[in-house]
DNA sequence: TTTGCACTTGACAATTTTGTCAAACATAAA
DNA sequence: TTTATGTTTGACAAAATTGTCAAGTGCAAA
């Protein structure tokens, strides 16, 4: 429809070219002239249009945040049963794991070089969640699920679905494993995870 | 007994100045100056010593190598019950977790970074690894754990274990939490982790 | 006390990286 | 065609970082 402006077209290059190189190569530390290359641009252009090196990878920083929100979102918002929502989720985000397997870790790196980052979420988000929570312990009534608090039950499955996504150089070499067993076990994963949380 | 040298004394303060600044603060990039300054030495030692920031920084991560071996001798290795085994590791893992909570995520970006790096695990670790997957798997046909893989019910039990403490930052912005509230959560973990792998 | 040796230092040089700026270029409107 | 606006470039300057080196220091053995 709206003819790009050239403009457009080279800012969303660069900061794409800088997502694909923290979140997919792991590069998380860059620089300019090694994106400007990789986008093949002139490095000038960074300056440019986001004045400084810092300030892209704010934005490329920030980007995950929302990605993060809308994720969250996802799980807590729609009106699915929590298996399904549950399982939604994963397939979400091994799917996009697959792209952007170093997310998550450019994320965690980058809020411990920030020293820290709040996140101050929006009102009606917190709302959700606290439903969520509640609709947890109503399953947990019933049996489907271990009894604990509804936080805990969340890092369970938050922990196995990412660590082993995210980890992977590091588990992979602990355990001794190629990338064909790998892949075959993460695969595996969303079962598993699925047969560790529900108790049948 | 025997007096140490003046050099060994420098030496390890240098290397030790720079595991405090990955593992407790998080400063994977250091210069040679900050770790220098951090160590109340001049920064031509560091060359002197380690003949390049390079080479420094490898060291810590053979160190770090080091430590991943010696924690999972102590699962295989010992005769105590799986639980019992499983238990004496989560105490480990969280106490040297007070001290070094990045330890983890520097071993990890490191081997991002290096693209790679293989550890070659000695003989009879591999063996006894395998010998703790029989173990695992007789306690499988007991059923006081799920059947799977023995490789997918180690990385949730790590998963569970390390992802909550290494990516600390990421979660409590995550899921919105304080400092306090954060710990109280981890010190939980142990009983969790242990409901969650066990069936009773 | 003097000599030798290991340790330590400040100063220098080379390199890398970032940021700025003026000029060149393209393109659409007047 | 000219003008105006926005885009791109190469060249330069400043800063940060690493590595080297020659000289200085302290201490133990001769």
């Amino acid at each position: 429809m709206s003819t790009q402006k050239k403009e457009d077209v080279t800012y969303e290059l660069i900061i794409n070219t800088a997502k694909n190189l923290f979140f997919k190569e792991g590069k998380f530390n860059a620089t300019t002239q090694e994106i400007a290359d990789a986008a093949g641009v002139n490095r000038t252009l960074i300056n440019y249009y986001f004045r400084s090196r810092n300030a892209l990878f704010d934005l490329v920083f920030e980007e995950g945040k929302k990605e993060d929100e809308r994720r969250q979102k996802m799980i807590v918002m729609s009106d699915l049963p929590i298996r399904e929502k549950l399982e939604l989720f994963i397939d979400y985000f091994l799917a996009q794991a697959k792209t952007y397997p170093y997310r998550e870790v450019y994320m965690l790196t980058q809020m411990i070089k920030d020293e820290f980052c709040v996140y101050d979420k929006k009102e009606h988000i917190k709302y959700m969640t606290e439903k969520f929570y509640v609709e947890l312990e109503e399953e947990m009534e019933k049996g489907t699920i271990q009894k604990m608090p509804p936080i805990q039950f969340m890092l369970n499955f938050i922990s196995m679905l990412i660590f082993p996504v995210a980890m992977r150089p590091f588990l992979q070499n602990n355990f001794e494993l190629d990338d064909v067993e790998y892949d075959k076990i993460l695969s595996e994963r969303k079962e598993i995870i699925l047969k560790t949380i529900f108790k049948n």
